[in-house]
DNA sequence: AAATAAATTGCAAACGATTACATTTTTACA
DNA sequence: TGTAAAAATGTAATCGTTTGCAATTTATTT
């Protein structure tokens, strides 16, 4: 433990001569206060090696410079912690956060079970909330909307539920990847996914366009309904071949983690990628191209997104309007999926 | 904006027609108050939506019930963000720190600049520290351990530096790797990894050692310096392979994501795994096993990890004494490498 | 029923910063 | 040189809890 007790501001106060109020002021830069002084106070902290409390200051100015990001997961079965595009996202957060002087307080939904609002704005642990992840209830996320509490949400921007969101263009997505297996000579084309969860039903929506604009017939059974995992993808790609057979030939998987697992599904039954079974995912994680064949995939921009996500936040703090983004997304066409024949393009 | 304003414990103890000390004690479930107070206090509490102003009471306690997390990877080039098994850790920090009733406060090495001490401990702005790994260069990390704070780090238990370390033994992973690579069959081992890296170095160690155990003569031209990262395994082992021919007939990675990018490059050449080249990893992320073939690895254990870091800060924080865990590793054969002769079990 | 012990509750002083307002010092100007 | 304006600093209240100690109420014992 420290020797010595833990220097306060009214010590170092003493220590130059001068009133706290000048020393506080003089460490928050404050122009009040003459540059001279300012620059011995501010030698003299270093030299004791100061530092504010930070618990009293918040106390007083009633401001933390703390966000809270809440993954939103139902629990461990749905699109997991260990998802890196999830991950990625929370990193790419805490780099936007800190340029704008915020950390990161980082929550689950399994933990902060209370009312968020609750807990970490009236509790006064954080100035405002970024939630990741719509998921498929997001009873919780209009609850704390509800509070009128500076809120920010990663989801699909489509969905108007009366809270700040950003996100990409889900449904164009959707609509781009089936496309894209189409045009590069699929049939029948497999969705795999959760229709049910925020953001994948709208890249659903994406994929049924695709399908009714190619004048193809909606075949249901080609629609898997799963946990956003990879395993759940491997199981479900395998149960569906060894009950019906290969009855497609592309697969829009709704997330990389979910194509992975049904990459895996097929290579084991030597189904060849893409001449057999073309395959299509969401993200564009960093192992997408270190597959092997790489994977085809929609790319969101996350260090955007989180720019975005902060700016809205921010202006929500300053009182100012905020509003929804919808994020571009791209095709990166890679070796999971095959040419479109080039009179297309 | 809330309508009215922060209800505070005094404005409840007017409403409870009682002192704040009775509120404050009822609902921090303070036995001294009768049983009866105490309900009829948490239920007022509850109706008005009362929470308790975490700042005040950080302030008066000196206690914040935050842990701060620091991910000490040097830039974006080394062990990126993006590594799956990091950010494994990092949920699985929250996790056992949410248990114990600690909230988790996420920052990087890039962020957080200045002295670790100074700024999270001095500065009440949390009650301990864990360092997510020990990097390169860990002038930082024995700066914070001078300061004598609560802190434990994620890192290799074998270098003993004046700090208490969890982490597995490296060293018997990396024995054990390369030990499994040369009995099935391999002669001609190739590491992976950086030598440098205070986990990885052990692991380096490790797999000296099973070479000189074998008996086998230590090639140099088979020890490949990388960052800790596949895109650089990509494409050391494609310019190793350009430059010198396929040298080697087995790989140990130093984690799973280096062993991706290495199994990418010998995929590109159609060099059979592990026929032609066995290839083993570090880590067991899920990905893992969804790779094809799915990978060999060393598995660390990081819920339990992660626990027992827990209960090292805790122990800290109790004035108890603390000591560093070493964590057994465990061996995943998989199909990236062919199995033993049974002779051997 | 009085006396003592035990169980509850209240009083008021912290915790360490910030800031409106008051005061002092310095500068500018006639 | 005197005075007003501007610049710099100080005073003291405040943020909302927690907690040592005192005071009160209730239970127990003789």
């Amino acid at each position: 433990m420290n020797i010595s007790k833990k220097l306060t501001l009214a010590d170092l106060a003493k220590l130059a001569n001068v009133s706290t109020a000048t020393v506080s002021r003089a460490l928050n830069n404050n122009p009040l206060i003459k540059q001279q002084t300012r620059e011995r106070i501010n030698a003299l902290a270093k030299e004791h090696n100061f530092s504010l409390n930070a618990a009293a200051s918040r106390l007083r100015t009633q401001k933390t410079n703390v966000v809270a990001v809440i993954l939103n997961i139902i629990d461990e079965t749905e699109q997991s912690i260990t998802d890196p595009f999830l991950l990625k996202v929370v990193g790419d957060l805490n780099k936007a956060l800190n340029q704008a002087g915020f950390e990161l307080l980082l929550s689950n939904s399994a933990m902060a079970r209370d009312d968020w609002a609750r807990y970490f704005i009236d509790g006064r642990r954080a100035d405002g909330i970024i939630v990741v992840g719509q998921a498929k209830n997001d009873a919780k996320v209009r609850q704390t909307a509800a509070r009128h509490v500076p809120l920010v949400v990663w989801g699909d921007p489509h969905s108007s539920a009366g809270y700040v969101i950003v996100g990409s263009n889900n449904q164009l997505g959707g609509f781009t990847a089936t496309h894209h297996l189409l045009n590069s000579g699929c049939q029948k084309v497999l969705f795999l996914g959760d229709p049910e969860h925020a953001e994948m039903s709208e890249r659903y929506r994406g994929y049924r366009q695709a399908i009714a604009e190619a004048k193809l017939e909606y075949d249901e059974t080609l629609t898997l309904s799963i946990d956003i995992t990879s395993t759940a993808a491997y199981e479900a790609i395998s149960a569906h071949i060894i009950s019906r057979g290969l009855t497609f030939d592309g697969i829009f998987a709704c997330s990389d983690m979910v194509a992975l697992g049904a990459m895996k599904a097929l290579k084991e039954r030597y189904i060849n990628i893409p001449n057999e079974v073309a395959i299509i995912g969401f993200d564009d994680i960093a192992l997408a191209e270190l597959m092997h064949p790489a994977l085809s995939t929609i790319k969101q921009d996350t260090a955007a997104a989180a720019e975005h996500i902060v700016a809205q936040l921010l202006a929500q703090l300053n009182g100012d309007a905020a509003e929804s983004v919808m994020m571009d997304v791209k095709l990166i066409p890679r070796m999971s999926t095959r040419q479109p024949p080039t009179e297309y393009r």
